[in-house]
DNA sequence: TTACATTTACGAAGTAAATCGTATATTGCA
DNA sequence: TGCAATATACGATTTACTTCGTAAATGTAA
């Protein structure tokens, strides 16, 4: 019953689950290392975070050496959905078409962006 | 000081203004009234957040009255563009292109939603 | 093998969000 | 005018997130 429906990573969470996504896989020195580059902080609070995450579910870990090594339990894809679709219900009014064309003004993309979104809805017209 | 650097609503803070950028304008019971067909909550949970919103200065309110009415602070394109900016930095790796071919493929859209779409594309070619 | 460094475990404190109960104020009307 | 209904104000509680300090376990190198 814990698909997708339950994960709810919080801000912090989510930062560290990038780093883990990008590496798949991470201790939590690793972890911590790349955390202090754009925040301070101490050793134990990334490693207690990390805990959490295990007894929640978010990642798994590999305990057999003294170091211990943790995996995502949540795909990257299925967390995006997550967030995108509570966006999209709780400030689009519902309409993903609304998002894109938000997204698509604020940003900048580059031609090449534009044009993979363009055969994207080739596609879908299909 | 106060742009749009510093606002934050919280998860229920947004449901709340959600509804008053809805009707524009909106007492504490209106709010209420629309809350709770998706969730039951007492009428003074609903007035303390609204009165929190107020201190934060995510609304307005004119206390002529004795019945006060609350008015949204922000617009809802810059908490948009504020919730969008974050969650593609934070989840798609900085690609407005990543979420857009994300929200475009989880979620259905309409033909005409995609014309509108591609028009803009167009419109950003020229 | 002992001493040092690194790691995990765990508890505690601080902060913010959400929820609610009670007290007080205002208003309309019987 | 005074009662009943409705509003606001405000404090208290609960829960979750974040942060950190300390202690115990584990591995390493001299």
């Amino acid at each position: 019953m814990n698909t997708s429906s339950t994960i709810k990573p919080t801000e912090s969470e989510l930062e560290i689950l990038q780093i883990i996504w990008n590496k798949e896989q991470a201790t939590v020195r690793e972890v911590h290392e790349e955390l202090i580059k754009s925040k301070p902080s101490g050793y134990t609070t990334t490693l207690k975070l990390m805990q959490i995450m295990h007894e929640k579910g978010l990642v798994t870990r590999d305990e057999r050496k003294k170091t211990h090594v943790y995996f995502a339990a949540v795909t990257r894809n299925k967390t995006q959905k997550f967030f995108l679709d509570r966006m999209i219900s709780g400030l689009f009014g519902g309409s993903s078409t609304q998002l894109v064309l938000q997204a698509l003004g604020n940003q900048k993309s580059s031609k090449a962006e534009l044009e993979q979104i363009r055969k994207f809805l080739d596609d879908l017209k299909k």
